[in-house]
DNA sequence: GGACGCGGAATGAATATTCATTCCTTCTGT
DNA sequence: ACAGAAGGAATGAATATTCATTCCGCGTCC
């Protein structure tokens, strides 16, 4: 699954192979077919595993008694950090959202993470902490923002030191903020 | 290259036969290759082509004695149109970004936009309208927002009316504004 | 009538998947 | 304690399919 991990996240679904996925494991081409029944079996274990442990990395840190502001600060930060600590795996999870190699169990999860974080949106709006904006829009723009962040540095165009995940921390949040 | 940018647009470069190509443009396999040399140069013929599309539909809006505000205006407004008129050539687009069967060509363009991008928000950086954060961070930004508000539309998940425009454009001005 | 462009079957490489075989670990009987 | 059989995992060559690309006969326009 690490291999495949790599593969998948660098070249995305189509373009890797399996029997390349097996060379990078050391392990035999049959042997892949031992632990998957198929290559779409492989993309979706490695979609929901890695989705759980995001949404483990973020919901577990969430507070609902904070503030909207104190929110958005360990989301943020939780966010960088699992990106830090799993750059291919956030990769790996951007590049196959929504393929149409994924199935039920795969958009299932991917569904309910995005009802969750809207809903919470949602209940700042009704405090009238952020703006009147819908949950979605206002995920919308912090998740999008965030993952341009991401590709810029990815591409080498920004580094994201803690300095910068402050300053686009606090751009979101007077994006979003009442 | 209509057929192509449908195809490569729902099912990305490798998720594409050649073959499924000519048949979506109601033409022989062998015809294709009457005006291309390879499949890599469908790709890049399209990318080139809709990136300058891309890119006239926005700089030729844009004045430089404007305003921040106006020109982030400006420039909303015509992401959006773009968006609206070609939707298959802004996702593919999207997809195709820094793909590694883009040409010298390719890369260049997608770089001089970017290029371009970044100093008018260093400008604006200078004229103290903006936050004082990077040109790159800046750009990242604002359009990994739009990308986020266009993939959420795609899915679904909300609809681009003219007032969400207007609100999402708040949103982002805020996020940068000084 | 001839040159050119077209279609789509043909081709060969690549790819996902299977399978007969090997290899290793773990039991069993003495 | 040890030879040997058994079970199951690993292997990588073989298979069947798909794909990018080529080729050639056919129609079409000047």
């Amino acid at each position: 699954m690490a291999a495949a991990l790599e593969l998948f996240a660098e070249r995305g679904f189509h373009g890797t192979a399996v029997p390349l996925i097996a060379k990078r494991a050391a392990v035999g081409a049959g042997t892949v077919y031992r632990y998957f029944d198929s290559k779409e079996a492989i993309v979706n274990a490695l979609y929901v595993h890695h989705k759980e442990r995001f949404a483990a990395g973020i919901l577990g840190l969430l507070e609902p008694g904070q503030s909207a502001r104190q929110q958005l600060h360990v989301l943020w930060t939780a966010l960088l950090r699992f990106v830090r600590e799993n750059p291919n795996a956030f990769k790996f999870l951007e590049l196959h959202h929504h393929g149409p190699y994924l199935d039920e169990a795969s958009l299932a999860i991917e569904a309910h993470l995005a009802d969750l974080g809207c809903s919470a949106f949602e209940e700042f709006r009704r405090q009238k902490v952020v703006k009147d904006v819908s949950g979605e829009i206002m995920m919308a723009i912090v998740q999008g923002a965030f993952v341009g962040l991401i590709k810029a540095a990815d591409e080498g165009r920004i580094e994201l030191s803690d300095e910068i995940a402050e300053l686009t921390e606090t751009c979101i949040w007077e994006a979003i903020r009442a």
